[in-house]
DNA sequence: GTTTTATTTAGAATTATTCTAAATACGCTT
DNA sequence: AAGCGTATTTAGAATAATTCTAAATAAAAC
């Protein structure tokens, strides 16, 4: 339930240049979602807070995920219309939903790969952000 | 707002495979979706729809696109937490939403593209769909 | 320590979508 | 063509995830 300092440290830096304030209830949301590496909707993530901060609301926990995504400390990851899920995963990489688990798996994407992908886009479109999105089996 | 021959034998083709019977509320959302090639969400669907078919539902609406969507006629595309909106382009593709005009665009994708993206799944992973978007500026 | 400003909180509100149950349409059999 | 069983449509209610509101609290600046 406590950031190492290597991450406290990483914590204040990034909500600092968003002039976002390091609070306790940040610090706590951003803890438990490294912790346990998997991604976790905000209702899981609301569900594991409480039992170290019981006072704790849905809103907060809404509020603290947006400023850890706009701080970029965390990622959000979306499939199809399912409640949003948090990545700790700072590395470009894509996303494996098994639709017999409901697990969701990190898949890592070479630095060339993802160079090709970008060029397939002609040059008048700038993108920003890109999002790949697997879903299927597992074993 | 009528399918040309074509098109009518594919729609009902492809309704018959999933046992789906071709109705005059299907046949119109389709055929309005393959007019304006666009990627309109199901309200702008049913506003559309209401123009030549007044008395359509937005229940009708929802549950034609789902439809639609299960015989392989149009496919769905989602962009973070915004509303569904459908595509009738069937060729694998990415797509890309322009933050400033909030148009969609089909970024055609080469065939060995989509391999490498597929086989840098590690075996253990079998992908039964692919989702790839980009979103940033179009000029 | 006091003031200023950001954050948290509970609950209400919103939005997209799905569900319900009654009315209607479709397509097969006679 | 009429009748029958089943699928679809429809309006409205219900749901689920998320956002908003406004008052209480906490953090930072002075
Ligand atoms: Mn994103
Ligand atoms: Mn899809
Ligand atoms: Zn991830
Ligand atoms: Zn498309």
């Amino acid at each position: 339930m406590k950031l190492s300092s290597k991450y406290k440290y990483l914590f204040e830096e990034a909500l600092e240049k968003c002039s976002l304030r390091p609070t306790k209830q940040r610090e706590h949301i951003f803890s438990l979602i490294l912790q346990k590496k998997d991604h976790p909707t905000a209702d899981e993530i609301f569900k594991r807070s409480r039992a170290s901060m019981p006072s704790i609301s849905l809103a907060t926990v809404y509020n603290c995920l947006e400023s850890l995504v706009e701080s970029g400390l965390i990622r959000q990851v979306n499939f199809e219309r399912e409640s949003t899920r948090y990545c700790p995963n700072l590395k470009p990489h894509a996303h494996f939903l098994c639709k017999k688990s409901g697990e969701v798996y990190d898949i890592e994407l070479s630095k060339p790969l993802l160079d090709q992908i970008t060029n397939a886009l002609p040059s008048e479109f700038i993108a920003e952000h890109i999002e790949i999105n697997f879903n299927g089996l597992k074993n």
